[in-house]
This record gives structure tokens, sequence and C-alpha cells, in this order.
DNA sequence: GAGCTTAGTAATCGACTGATACCCTGTCAA
DNA sequence: TTGACAGGGTATCAGTCGATTACTAAGCTC
């Protein structure tokens, strides 16, 4: 029997390019900047590794790639979250968007993962860049002060470990029911 | 002419044990778990690579003696920090000496690693489990609330990121002097 | 000072991995 | 019909890297 090689669907290089992306945030995630292949990259993706290589030129530029749309993401997510609410609640419904994106793992670990490979100057030098602009634009969105914003992006930073570490009890709640934090290790 | 071979000095395993855990830390910190080289740790540590490997059995295994490592650090200069202190002073005096430790951004950046390697089963049940435990340690010593305590680790955990990205504004400042930790949302 | 234990090295290997070179094939305008 | 461009695969390499094996020598003990 000759096996049809199965016809693949041929695409725009751009739309494949971002199938990599997420193919390859699912990898970078689990196994970090060096240890994903891109062999593994391309498996999951569906394309062959050579072509994974040459959509990007090298493995940093597909690593810079997935750390950039992941900023991407959490930007539009905030932007939404604002939207057509007064600015002092603009804050509390940007905590709450985030805590839905807490439920996707593996984009958490990912953003792990750059913060990790900050030892490569350019990463460091994307990350930065991304992280304060971030920074900003939540600043000026919502106009909350200094010593709020700190907190805010702090308990983001710690969900992040905390689902990185599967410890939900630290993470679960982000502050905005602060009324009743989860009393864990009151003595039961 | 005979080169001799400078009489290295004999240690015993453990002394050497600890100082391989030194310079890996440093090359980890860098390069994470799969990009760091037994190679190079053991040339930081002026000893041969297949000694590295033998000391701690598998690359692995010395990365979660790094990790141990790490977490021993934090609790003892925690528990330094506390000494003497009525307990509504120790939280404190415990986030002031984590400032010092701050400086040291390859400690830091270990950390990281720690986390961002928790795509591993094991690591990730070492990191969990050590930093639970520092988690309630610091609770029983300090008897801090649930709030403040979450702010306390959420806040470290915003000036471990921060120093891996070279962003002094975020971090620098220790809320030491936040005599009440805001309720961001509140309106400001 | 003989003999055992322990610190440490040299040599080498097998498996892997990112990248390169080259080829194939739909598709669509002229 | 053709030809050229863009999407995609095959074959292959050159370099690493963790681990294993086998060996040497320092120091302790009796």
């Amino acid at each position: 029997m000759s096996v049809k090689p199965v016809p693949r669907p041929r695409m725009t290089a751009t739309a494949r390019r971002a199938e990599v992306v997420e193919a390859a945030s699912a990898e970078f995630a689990m196994r970090g900047y060096v240890g994903a292949t891109t062999e593994a990259i391309a498996r999951r993706a569906g394309v062959s590794q050579p072509y994974v290589v040459r959509l990007f030129g090298t493995k940093k530029a597909l690593f810079s790639a997935c750390c950039e749309a992941n900023f991407d993401l959490v930007t539009e997510t905030f932007t939404r979250a604002a939207e057509g609410l007064p600015a002092d609640r603009r804050l509390a419904a940007m905590g709450d968007a985030y805590g839905d994106l807490l439920n996707d793992r593996e984009r958490l670990l990912m953003q792990l993962q750059g913060y990790a490979a900050t030892g490569d100057p350019e990463i460091r030098a994307l990350m930065r860049d991304r992280y304060a602009a971030l920074y900003r634009y939540v600043e000026k969105l919502s106009g909350a002060t200094p010593a709020e914003l700190r907190t805010f992006f702090a308990i983001g930073m710690l969900c992040n470990v905390a689902a990185a570490l599967e410890l939900p009890e630290i993470m679960g709640s982000w502050p905005k029911a602060d009324a009743a934090p989860p009393p864990y290790g009151a003595a039961r």
C-alpha cells in the first residue's frame, strides 16, 4: 500500500509562524530555552525541523518571538479589561482579568522562562523593555499610585511562581476578595 | 622543562562538594539548568568534569543541591534577622535582611532558574516543598497576618525579577517605610 | 611500611541538536 | 502553457555534552 502522504494544507508563512510560536511556547515553557529542541517544536507544529529554523532564522529569534507574543497577550488582556470603566475601577478589573490568565499554566511558565533566560543580553533587553513598557502602560491606564502599582505587579509575579509550583493556597485568590483571604495555615 | 603539575591541595569530598555547588550556582544562574555545562562548572571549581559528575551522580542532582543551598541561605538569613526582636518587628527586619541579599544578583538568578526548571517533576516537588516550608516558617516566626505575609513574599518575588531584568526603579525600595501596605484597588 | 580507602584525572563514547544545502511542488499571472 | 515564486521536505553535518571506564596517587591505620 502506498502511503499517501496526507495532503498537508499549505498556509501563508505568516500563519504558519503563528502556529509555530504557539507550539514553541509550549516546549519552551516545559523545558526552557536551551532544553527545548527545534525538533520537538517542529513535531508539535506539524512541520519539519529545518523549516522551523528557516521561519525564524535562529532558535533565539524564535524564543524572542514567544516572549513578545506573551507580552502582547497580557497587554491586550489589560486593554480589554479596562475598556469603558471609570479610572478608579480599572486596576481591579485588570487584576481580575489577569486572574483568568493564571489558568494557563503553560503561558505562565513561558513567562518565567523569559526571566530565566536574561543571562543572555539580547533576551534581557527584550524582557526589560517589554516589562517596563507594560508597567508604564498599566500606570497610565489606571492612574494608580506608585505603591498600588508595585503591589499589583508583585502579586502578579507571586501568582506566576505559585502556579509554576502548583501551590494553589498562595495563588488562588487575587486580592480582589481581600476581605477573606483563605486562612491557610490558620491552625486547622 | 617538565611542567610540575601544581600539587593541587586535596580536600574532603564534603568540602569540595560545597565549592562545586558554589561554582555550579554561578553557571546555572547565567545559563539555566540545561544551558550550563558540567564542563564549565568543573573549570570554575578547579576540578575535572568527570569528577563533578561523580560527586553528585547526575547533573540534575547537582542542580537540586544548588536549589537547596539557596533556600538554606535565605532561611538562615531570616532566622538571624528575627533573632531577639519582639514579634511585631520581625517581619520588617526580615524584609531588610532580604534587601541585602538582593545585591547578590547571581543568587537571585539561581532562584529564578529553580522556578523555571519546574517543568521537571522532581525539581518542582523540591521547589514547592522548600517554598511552602519557607512560607510557613516566616509565618510562624513573624506572626504576620495572611495578607501581610502574601505581600511580603510577593514583593520579594518582584524584586527577584526586577534584579534579573536590571530594573532598579522597581526593586530599589523594599516597602519597609511603607507603614501600611496599601490596599491597591481602593480608589486612590 | 603495607594495605586499604578516598580524592582526583585522562580518555573516550554515544546520543543529540541547531543549522545548512539542496530539491520538490502547488499556484497563479501573463 | 509556462515560468517563477513561495511553502515545505530530505539528507546530512559539525560540534557539544553528560556520562562511563579505567587508572593514579595521597593519606590514614595498624
